[in-house]
DNA sequence: TCATTATAGACCGACGGTCGGTCGAGAAAC
DNA sequence: GTTTCTCGACCGACCGTCGGTCTATAATGA
């Protein structure tokens, strides 16, 4: 019945766990004991571990931010020009990584409100200064000029989560295009290169 | 004891009771029990009007959206300039009608997540297609020009309601008055007219 | 008088969180 | 080498709260 584990790695298997649930069947709508019955520990253990349920989301949210920024960090020292690096920036926080297994998902909008804004503030937070960084250098290069770094990064940053977030906006795949190509075009327009300069690059790469 | 009211006023009185105290507890921490106390019903009663406490919530954002885009629309048959009806529509929409009577208001970020995806997503999909009315009526006059008018303003949008939202980014007014700046001026770039064009016009009629 | 509508509040089950206590490995004492 | 002690990990019964249900009944009106 009883089993010691290393403190560390209890402490990821419930993480692990929850977060493995709370995409599963939403944050709201997944209870303390399925955690439990998940990681096959009792009630006190839980709580020897954290202090409430919303304390196990805040540690996904933060090792699921912080991967996202050290994925972006280390591109700074990419032999690239700028325009790349901002794009494997993006793509460096655009990992929806769980598989999804489960078809559920369409009916959780409102059970992972807490969870999406809590990812799109540490989103925020932690990729704008990165993010910064890779436009400073496109600066010094010349690639580019920029007005108001910090804060065109943040209105970037936000605007993106947000609109291309399926869980806040049911938006067929034509309108989630439209998104995009505008979202790319005020980039261009933050960043005053030519029009299409960033949207033709994009779908050389991905398109 | 028992008081029997019109089947309207009843339910906005429920309404704006639970509006009152979402803002002032926070969604979550508000209990059902908190609106009866307040409204002076029962438990029946509440829920012979709305089939749950998220229902309410639900009727407090569609009639503050609603309020917030018949307001904008007005605008609309003003006879004014179309920079003038753009700015006029976006004061429509900051309506922190709510006195902040509580200290305690500090403490809600997490506690109105739910109510703050619900007010952006219904104010984006409310708001968006009466701003563009205006941008297209900006267009034919020559005031300026717009690639893609929805989507510019549905990013105009979520931004802002995202950034300047003090429940989930904690910033003082400097960093307040920055984004502000950079919000105005990714509108003017979305619509090509020159640099702080559009500042100087809000510096005159509010700055 | 009878049906419908509005109100009431006791009651329920589920859930997040607490609390007192158990277990066993290893350090310390003898 | 054995006993004692400490301490961190773990357990699960229990509790209070909360959203939601159910049934009774008062008021209305046809």
């Amino acid at each position: 019945m009883r089993t010691i584990k290393d403190y560390d790695d209890r402490k990821n298997e419930i993480i692990d766990a929850a977060e493995r649930l709370f995409n599963a069947k939403g944050y709201e709508k997944c209870t303390v004991n399925d955690i439990l019955n998940e990681v096959k520990i009792a009630k006190g253990t839980f709580y020897y571990y954290f202090k409430s349920k919303e304390e196990v989301m805040d540690a996904i949210v933060s090792r699921y931010t912080e991967i996202a920024a050290q994925r972006a960090e280390r591109v700074l020292c990419l032999d690239t020009s700028p325009l790349e690096k901002l794009m494997h920036a993006f793509m460096a926080m655009q990992m929806k990584d769980q598989v999804h297994d489960d078809m559920l998902e369409e009916l959780h909008k409102s059970d992972n409100a807490l969870m999406h804004q809590k990812t799109l503030n540490m989103m925020v937070l932690s990729m704008a200064p990165v993010l910064v960084k890779i436009i400073e250098e496109g600066i010094e290069k010349k690639a580019w000029s920029c007005r108001y770094p910090l804060q065109y990064m943040q209105i970037f940053l936000a605007s993106s989560l947000t609109l291309t977030d399926e869980g806040i906006f049911e938006q067929n795949t034509d309108s989630q295009k439209e998104i995009m190509a505008a979202l790319i075009s005020v980039l261009e327009k933050m960043l005053n290169v030519s029009e299409d300069t960033f949207m033709k690059a994009f779908m050389q790469n991905f398109g």
